[in-house]
DNA sequence: TAACATAAAGGACAGGTGTCCCAATTTGCT
DNA sequence: AGCAAATTGGGACACCTGTCCTTTATGTTA
C-alpha cells in the first residue's frame, strides 16, 4: 500500500493537510445512489462492487474495482447525484479530497489530472465491453464470466462456496431461478458438481470455453 | 459552429496552429476498430452514430452524437487501438490535434483537462445506462426509446420514414425479424400503421410509456 | 412482356428466460 | 426435540427472441 501510494499520489505529499483517510468495513455502503457526494475517494486498499440501481427489481454488477480506483468522479465533473450503489467487498481504505481542494488545489495539477483522464478512459473502455456483453450474450455466458471473474479470490482447488445465488443472479441480471437452471444443465454435463452450498467446478477449462473471454474486469 | 468554437474552444485560439480542421461526408467512416488513431478529435458540426465492432453478426448501436463530442480519448489515454466504429451520420466537421500537441501543448492547459473530463464523464454516465438497459430491457423498450432518441429530426408529423429496417435492428441488438414482429404487435394495437417504407406513429405517448425513459442520448 | 434476381415480410419451430407456485429442505425459536 | 418460518430447488407455463425457410413484392435484364 505505501509503494502505491508513494508512486501513485506521489504529489499528494504537499498537499496532503488536504485529504483525509476513510474507511469501511466488509459489505458496508460506501456510496448510495442519488445520495449527494462531497468529493472524490481514491482506493488504497481492499475491494468494492458498483452497482446499478436496480430497475424491475434487478440490480446488476457495473464493476468490480481494485486499487487504483476512483470514486466520484462522474459525479463530481458532472454535477449530478451519485449514480450507483458501491459496496465494500473487503475492508477498504480511501484516500479522500473535497470538491473545493479539488477545485482549489489538485484541478490545476497536471499529474492529478492525467490520472483522472487516464482513470476515467479505463472505466469507459470497460462499460463498454460490459455494455456490449449485456446486449448480446446469454445468461451462460455471463455467468461462467462472472465466475472467471472472481476466480482467484474465492475458489479454492474448483471448490467454490456460492455465498448467495440469488446475489449473483441479480448481479448478472438475471433470477435465481434460471441460475439453477444453468447449473442444472453444467451439473448434467459433468462440468461441475454441486453439494450442499458449495459448487465444485471439474471441468474449469469448459467454464472458460462457455465464457466467451468475457470478464467483468 | 462559430459560437460553440468560441466558447468552447476558447483556449485553442492561440494554439490553433498546432490543431487542424478534418471533414468526413455523411456515411463516411471516421474511424474504424482496430486501427491506430493519431490524435484527438473534437466535433465542431455534424453527427456520428459510435458502434461496437459486431460479435456473432450483430453490431449495437453505442452512441449517438452531435457537438460537443470528443472522439480519441479512450485510445489516447490507454494506450490502445480503436475501440469503436464511428459512422458519420450527417457530414462532420472536427478539429484535430495530434498526440504529439496534446502531450506537449494542451495537457498543460487546465480548461482543456477539464473539457477532456467532462467529456468522459458524460460518456461513461451515458454507458453506464446503456449497459443496464441492454442487460434488463426488452426488445420492444428499446425499439421505442431509438424511436424517441431520434424523434426530433427525422420524424414529421409523426410519420417516419424508416431508411433500414435492418439497419435498426443491428443498431439495437436484434434481428430484423424480431423487429417486424413488434412492429405488427404495435399495428394491432393501433399505436402506428405502415405504409411502404414509412411507419406511423399514430399514438406518440404509448411509445414514450413502452420507451420505459430510456434515451439514446 | 417474360424470366430471373433481389429484398422484405412473415409462418413455423426451438431454445432462452421470467413468473408463479409448490414441495423439500434448512433454519430458528421455544 | 419439535414446531413454525424461511429458504431453496425445481416443475409448469407463457412469452421473448433467434433461426430457418417460404411467400410476396420489387426491380432488372433480355
Amino acid at each position: 500500500m505505501l509503494e502505491l501510494f508513494s508512486t501513485y499520489y506521489a504529489y499528494f505529499s504537499e498537499n496532503l493537510k488536504k485529504a483525509e483517510i476513510r474507511t469501511f468495513e466488509k459489505e458496508e455502503p460506501i456510496l448510495l445512489a442519488g445520495e449527494d457526494i462531497d468529493g472524490l475517494y481514491f482506493l488504497l486498499e481492499g475491494s468494492y462492487n458498483v452497482l446499478s440501481p436496480e430497475i424491475n427489481g434487478k440490480e446488476l454488477l457495473l464493476r468490480k474495482c481494485t486499487p487504483p480506483s476512483i470514486l466520484g468522479d462522474i459525479e463530481l465533473f458532472q454535477h449530478c447525484v451519485i449514480q450507483s450503489h458501491c459496496i465494500a467487498k473487503t475492508r477498504c481504505t480511501f484516500l479522500f479530497i473535497t470538491k473545493q481542494a479539488y477545485e482549489q488545489t489538485f484541478k490545476f495539477d497536471t499529474d492529478f489530472t492525467q490520472l483522472l483522464l487516464e482513470e476515467l478512459t479505463f472505466k469507459l473502455k470497460t462499460c463498454t465491453t460490459l455494455s456490449r456483453v449485456n446486449a448480446l450474450s446469454s445468461v451462460a455466458v455471463k455467468f461462467a464470466a462472472y465466475l472467471c471473474t472472481i476466480e482467484s479470490p474465492n475458489i479454492t482447488n474448483g471448490y467454490l462456496k456460492v455465498q448467495n445465488l440469488q446475489e449473483v443472479a441479480a448481479l448478472i441480471g438475471t433470477t435465481s431461478r434460471h441460475m439453477n437452471r444453468v447449473l442444472q444443465k453444467w451439473t448434467e454435463q459433468q462440468i461441475i458438481e454441486r453439494q450442499d452450498d458449495t459448487i465444485h467446478i471439474k471441468d474449469w477449462q469448459a467454464i472458460q470455453i462457455i465464457s466467451e473471454g468475457v470478464r467483468f474486469v
